[in-house]
RNA sequence: GGUCCUGUGGCCGAGUGGCUAGGCAAAGCUCUGCAAAAGCUUCUACAGCGGUUCGAAUCCGCUCGGGACCUCCA
């Protein structure tokens, strides 16, 4: 089997993915800030890694797996000064901070729970880690790259960029970003302009606030995910993944802490997943075009015809590569629905195969051209994942398999033109990818079993109606089901299927 | 202005210089009491203009268009 390979936004280029220590993988993810609704932006994120992720422990890697949730320091505004995220809402809601944390860390459970993600091994939050993040600023003090000004910690960029080269991870120069920022106003307390926070003085008016050694105060943004990669991965780990918008300040901003405080670049790998976007347009929470999953599944949204299952989003997802942007819209969420359910049809229909030991004959030979075609393609399967994660191309292989399964099922070739292995393997494989890898789950459970009697039943009146050419009565059946969504299906060999819209 | 990404057939979307991506839609055929599903076949595109090359969607240059980041956002 080929080496993994991923693109390193550092290096920009794909490189072979070799961890830190043998058969251990170290990642950390960026996870939600919980002071509203994530929307499906935010959610494709966490699929993508969530694949990534799968697809690592597949491999055979123990995975530690972090990520946290921001439920502190995040400001509101884009000055040093602005109130914390959660201050204000719960200002504005009346409420203690930490439950709008609770209410928004909880709905975001529940959604990725619905998308079928695995949760992460350690899911760590900044108010749990204040005494890490003071520490480590102060740290970062000591080293000399920040400063104290009036109970705020600057981290000083000018000075560390005399160093290490500040805007690395984008490939931008210093004076590239000093140009593209405004002056400092008098009221700035600042001495750099790129300086940003590491610690942030509490006025009265702040909700949440703790006592430090600079007084009251709360934590900038940026140091929460140095602080917390380092404890639980270490001072240097393999892979840090987040949302592309993140490149620029955020990762940039905690490889400077992490390089000022401990000497060594935190990360060996960056992988940062793309934009989904409306009309072209990035999904996002100030453009006000964000898509709620509940509007999904549930079809309110004005722009969405109907409803989409989360199992449908997830299947459109993992048709474009995780660094392209993605446009959402009602034709490509409908074609992808149409694809999902004619490869999970064909999915259960493989699993049905019995692999057939009776030793070939003359009438059922193994084609092998056939056979080598199939196994060519499930070997391809690992190939494009193998190459930075390219869903879209396993997916394509598995979608050329679906006719060979068809007809097969329909005795158009017959099982034994197959070999054993093959078979087997093509099952094995089907099973590993779509629901474990790609995490998909059938989504209907039509393994209720009064329902299954009952569909029977009507499957032996049609039959029986159909045996007596009384057509009426079959069609009225038939019509009736596809009313209620259920599809039924006379298949070649005389019996019959269903299925559920 | 700076740093990047991007422009693929009706739509969505992969694409490592030479081999049919794939999905959806559409058309025809086969199967079928009818239908659905399925199978087979058809539709063979790479923004424009130059260049490199035996050969380019893929590399280089220019032009035009779209987008992201540089300020909170996955």
């Amino acid at each position: 089997m080929s080496e993994l390979k991923l693109y390193n936004t550092l290096s920009r280029q794909k490189e072979i993915f070799e961890p830190i220590v043998k058969n251990h993988v170290g990642i950390y993810v960026c996870g939600p800030t919980v002071y509203s609704d994530v929307h499906l932006g935010n959610c494709r994120t966490f699929i993508s890694f969530d694949i990534i992720y799968r697809y690592l422990k597949y491999i055979g890697y123990k995975v530690r797996y972090v990520r946290n949730i921001t439920d502190a320091g995040h400001l509101e505004g884009d000055r040093d000064e602005g109130d914390d995220k959660f201050s204000k809402k719960a200002r504005l809601e009346q409420l203690e901070p930490m439950e709008i944390v609770q209410r928004y860390t909880v709905g975001f459970h529940k959604v990725m729970d619905l998308f079928n993600t695995l949760p992460p091994t350690i899911e760590p939050t900044a108010t749990g880690h204040i005494t890490e993040q003071i520490r480590m600023a102060q740290q970062i003090i000591d080293n000399g790259y920040a400063y104290v000004v009036g109970g705020t910690v600057y981290f000083d960029v000018e000075k560390y960029n005399k160093e290490k080269p500040y805007g690395i991870l984008t490939n931008r120069k210093l004076e590239d970003l000093l140009e593209g920022t405004r002056e400092l106003g008098g009221q700035d307390e600042k001495k750099g302009r790129l300086d940003f926070a590491l610690w942030i003085k509490a006025g009265p008016e702040h909700l949440m606030q703790w006592p430090s050694p600079w007084g009251m105060g709360f934590p900038g943004w940026h140091i929460e995910c140095s602080a917390m990669s380092e404890k639980y991965l270490g001072k240097q780990f393999d892979i840090h993944g987040g949302g592309m918008d993140l490149a620029a300040t955020h990762h940039t901003n905690e490889i400077a802490q992490s390089q000022a405080c401990y000497h060594v670049s935190p990360v060996r790998y960056w992988i940062h997943t793309n934009m989904l976007t409306v009309n072209g347009v990035r999904m996002s929470k100030s453009a006000g075009n964000g898509f709620l999953p509940e509007e999904l599944f549930s079809g309110s949204h004005p722009l969405l015809d109907k409803a989409y299952s989360p199992m449908n989003v997830r299947f459109f997802m993992l048709q474009t590569h995780y660094r392209s942007t993605l446009d959402f819209s009602n034709e490509a969420l409908q074609a992808a629905e149409k694809g999902l359910k004619r490869l999970w049809e064909a999915y259960e229909t493989l699993t049905g195969f019995v692999p057939d030991n009776v030793q070939p004959s003359a009438n059922n030979m193994i084609d092998t051209g056939l056979d080598e075609k199939v196994r060519k393609l499930v070997g391809e399967f690992d190939e494009n994942m193998n190459d930075d994660f390219n869903t879209a191309k396993v997916l394509a292989s598995m979608f050329e398999l679906v006719p060979v399964i068809n007809s097969i099922k329909d005795k158009t070739i017959t099982v034994t033109s197959l070999s054993t292995d093959t078979l087997t393997l093509m099952q094995a494989k089907f099973k590993s990818y779509l629901e474990d890898v790609f995490g998909l789950k059938a989504v209907n459970e039509a393994d209720n079993a009064k329902l299954q009697g009952v569909m029977q039943l009507l499957i032996d009146i049609r039959k029986e109606a159909k045996g007596k050419k009384d057509f009426v009565t079959s069609d009225k059946i038939r019509n009736q089901l596809t009313a209620l969504g259920i599809a039924l299906k006379d298949e070649k060999d005389g019996g019959m299927s269903y299925s559920f819209d």
